[in-house]
DNA sequence: ATCAAGATTACCT
DNA sequence: GGTAATCTTGATA
């Protein structure tokens, strides 16, 4: 299957909430010796550390935070509780600390792959489908993305984003963020209307 | 050195 | 709908 074109350096360095509105649609791509695998974003949020109590970024350059304060196009990786890794696209200009957190995929290349990373197995049910990437832990399991990631440069790596499949622009809703304590009346989630594979409603 | 919190998920009732 | 699992980070001493 052939890919759409790859984004570049300048598509990352958009200011946040531009960028956030884009990326549902676009494709997630990790591409390592013999393996593809690639994810539609349905899914997003995104995190200001300069206004926004909820960003890990929010207090500052920190060893864990220092990639979120590069400039666009670097995935910041980090551990969830504990137990899930999250991923996310650094965006904006060099020491802004803003990324878009990617929430959802539907998947679309290597689905068998994604299936044995995910629940060790390459048959799936309909309802394990829908299940394998509709969480930011869970596309982080499948995808095989991990803590080595964090700091990956999507213009070089084998980590990157392209341009979607289709040509007409999804329809998009916007609202608050889900999961957390702080700045919850900010309207920073986007995700793709009646997309089967967005987290919740 | 110690501690509390957390951008989640799976499994239970 | 409730909660255990699990561990890194950042703050405080």
């Amino acid at each position: 299957m052939e890919l759409p074109l790859k984004l570049n350096r300048e598509f990352y360095k958009q200011p946040l909430l531009d960028l956030a509105r884009k990326l549902p649609g676009k494709l997630l791509v990790k591409s390592t010796g013999s393996e593809l695998l690639a994810g539609k974003i349905v899914e997003v949020e995104a995190y200001d550390g300069a206004t926004d109590e909820s960003a890990h970024s929010f207090n500052g350059k920190t060893p864990r935070t220092e990639v979120m304060f590069k400039e666009g196009g670097y995935l910041y990786v980090y551990l969830s509780y504990g137990v899930h890794y999250c991923c996310n696209i650094v965006t904006g200009n060099k020491d802004e600390g803003t990324a878009i957190l990617i929430r959802a995929l539907e998947p679309v290349i290597g689905i068998d792959q994604m299936a044995i990373n995910r629940f060790g197995k390459d048959q799936i049910s309909v309802k394990e489908k829908l299940n394998l990437t509709s969480g930011p832990g869970k596309l982080c399991k499948s995808m095989g993305i991990v803590k080595g990631d964090n700091g990956t440069d999507l213009v070089k790596g084998e980590i990157y984003l392209t341009e979607s499949f289709e040509t007409n622009q999804p329809g998009i809703v916007q609202t608050t963020r889900i999961g957390i304590s702080k700045a919850k009346e900010l309207p920073w989630r986007f995700y793709i209307k009646d997309n089967p594979y967005v987290s919740r409603k």
